[in-house]
DNA sequence: AATCGCCTCAACCGCTATACC
DNA sequence: CGGTATAGCGGTTGAGGCGAT
């Protein structure tokens, strides 16, 4: 009868989710977003939790436009990997696959199309790889170095940022995890309890500015090992 | 000043891969 | 080994912003 089954919020986020979604996954780690979705007491889906969280909130987020060097790496790698977009994205610190595939449909699509006018001529083969490479004729063979060339790409918010570095991998949040599986168990409302701080005087500025992601962060790559360090171990942050 | 059209980007959807039981 | 849950990926869409007319 009570059925009240608030239905799952879609759309823009609020700036007062993306704290809630903040401060939970500040607590639990990025993993279980069925369950962060639940906790945070925001009515999203776990998946779109995790989409906010990957796409806008994650800590060493670059933003803004894409670099001549990011660009021509985006060209180099989808000529040789192809809408592989999140691989890609981990060839560019601080870029996500979203980013990077608007990017491409964006500009460099249009580019391509562009010259692929320009000399309409030759080339029968449409690949679309054959026609943004030509685009940048100049483009050097950037594939394996630029893990260390975009590293601290100018306007990378980590720059101003001060914090705990986020947990990606062996988070060692068992105990947590048990505490938590009773789910009124106090946290029902991150909200409410958890960023309690947040709705009281203003936040610093947005959600990730609770945050100092390392870029370490974006160097988890197939190739490139991820830095073993980084874990909430001390200091959860300041929304407790 | 108002309208129109284009561009950008955040977000959703559906599918696949992987992990876990 | 099979089934289920969860995470991740790529494609697509739609709202809002902005410049051109």
């Amino acid at each position: 009868m009570v059925t009240v089954r608030e239905e799952t919020r879609k759309g823009p986020w609020t700036e007062q989710e993306d704290l809630q979604l903040v401060c939970t996954v500040r607590l639990f780690g990025e993993r279980r977003w069925d369950f962060i979705a639940k906790v945070s007491g925001l009515n999203r889906t776990g998946k779109s939790c995790r989409l906010r969280w990957v796409n806008y909130l994650h800590p060493g987020l670059k933003r803004g436009r894409m670099s001549p060097h990011e660009e021509r790496l985006i060209l180099e790698l989808h000529a040789r990997w192809g809408n592989r977009w999140s691989r890609i994205a981990r060839r560019l610190p601080g870029r996500t696959d979203n980013e990077i595939k608007n990017y491409w449909r964006t500009h460099m699509r249009k580019k391509a199309q562009e010259r692929k006018g320009n000399m309409s001529l030759s080339s029968s083969s449409s690949s679309s790889s054959l026609t943004y490479q030509s685009c940048y004729p100049d483009t050097p063979s950037i594939i394996g170095t630029e893990g260390q060339e975009l590293h601290g790409g100018s306007g990378c918010i980590t720059s101003i940022l001060k914090g705990t570095p986020p947990d990606m991998d062996g988070y060692p949040m068992d105990q947590i995890w048990m505490e938590i599986e009773a789910p009124e168990a106090g946290f029902d409302g991150g909200k409410d309890h958890a960023c309690s701080s947040l709705s009281g005087p203003p936040p610093p500025c947005t959600a990730w500015d609770y945050y100092c992601p390392p870029e370490a962060c974006w160097k988890m790559d197939d190739e490139i090992k991820m830095a073993p360090h980084f874990g909430y171990s001390e200091g959860v942050g300041p929304c407790f």
